[in-house]
DNA sequence: CGTGAAAATGAAAATCATATTCAAATTCAA
DNA sequence: TTGAATTTGAATATGATTTTCATTTTCACG
């Protein structure tokens, strides 16, 4: 069975909440997790779709939010205005290039200390953060070789 | 006269533009630059209609959005979903208190270098960036003296 | 197995910030 | 002064997400 373990935390963190395992909840965590990057709600609700064709966008939206509550999705606003989701792992930030959409990951210890630093100078406590590069790719830059 | 500078930066950028230079744009200003920090639409809204009961919402959006491209305006959307604005000047981010709002600027030239030689290896050029530290201010944690 | 209370679903409608439309008013170069 | 171009503001539209609510489904308990 694909994804069994995903599947056996989902239904780990419903049955600590008297949540309901559902169909429609599992169908939905299949393919998030048979996804790849980092996926919108409207093409993640698309691909539930050919597989499901009855459930509806709502309880796609509730089910993401369910899945980020149980530590298996990340959801992730970039510049344009949706939400996306990406499976959860562990702390990283994104370049996004503004031109083909292409998102990269990437982690720094240096800056994440830093940043601390910075906070705990000025009596801030950081309880998470965003660090987003927009810019173009490699295959994007007009001086591209 | 007061933000004289500004309200000429603000005439040149129109003439320049083929655009004109009309009393709501002139007052919408003023109004920007006398409010202090990261202020909302909302709120610049409702300073405007004090002075000026007629001005319309639309004209305040379309003028702060006319700030921006003169140059005298920053647009910063955090993440509580509404847009703000502040006063153009120099590069920096943001740490945010999530309980009371208050919003600190802060600035890292290390953070700006180790970020670009992070993007340079993968080949991007970075156009723009944000940085945002979410967390709780000094007055606001928890163990505050 | 039944049963029923609690939870979930999905279609439709609501929200909410912001954008667009359009007729009327204003600006400003000539 | 004038009139073409621009701007304004009220109303309406947009678009992603959320809420509502009647109906369906789940599952603990008998
Ligand atoms: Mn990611
Ligand atoms: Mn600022
Ligand atoms: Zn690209
Ligand atoms: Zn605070």
């Amino acid at each position: 069975m694909v994804h069994e373990v995903e599947h056996r935390t989902l239904t780990a963190y419903l049955e600590e909440h008297s949540l309901k395992n559902t169909k429609q909840r599992a169908a939905i965590l299949d393919v998030f997790l048979s996804a790849t990057g980092h996926i919108t709600s409207e093409v993640l609700f698309q691909q539930v779709r050919e597989q499901h064709s009855n459930i509806g966008y709502t309880t796609v939206y509730r089910t993401m939010k369910l899945l980020c509550d149980a530590g298996l999705a990340s959801e992730r606003r970039f510049d344009d205005g949706v939400t996306r989701f990406e499976i959860a792992h562990e702390h990283h930030d994104h370049l996004v290039c503004t031109r083909c959409g292409k998102i990269i990951e990437f982690e720094c210890a240096m800056i994440e200390k830093t940043q601390n630093e910075i906070a705990e100078r000025h009596g801030f406590r950081v309880l998470r953060h965003r660090h987003e590069l927009y810019g173009h790719c490699r295959d994007c830059r007009e001086d591209s070789p």
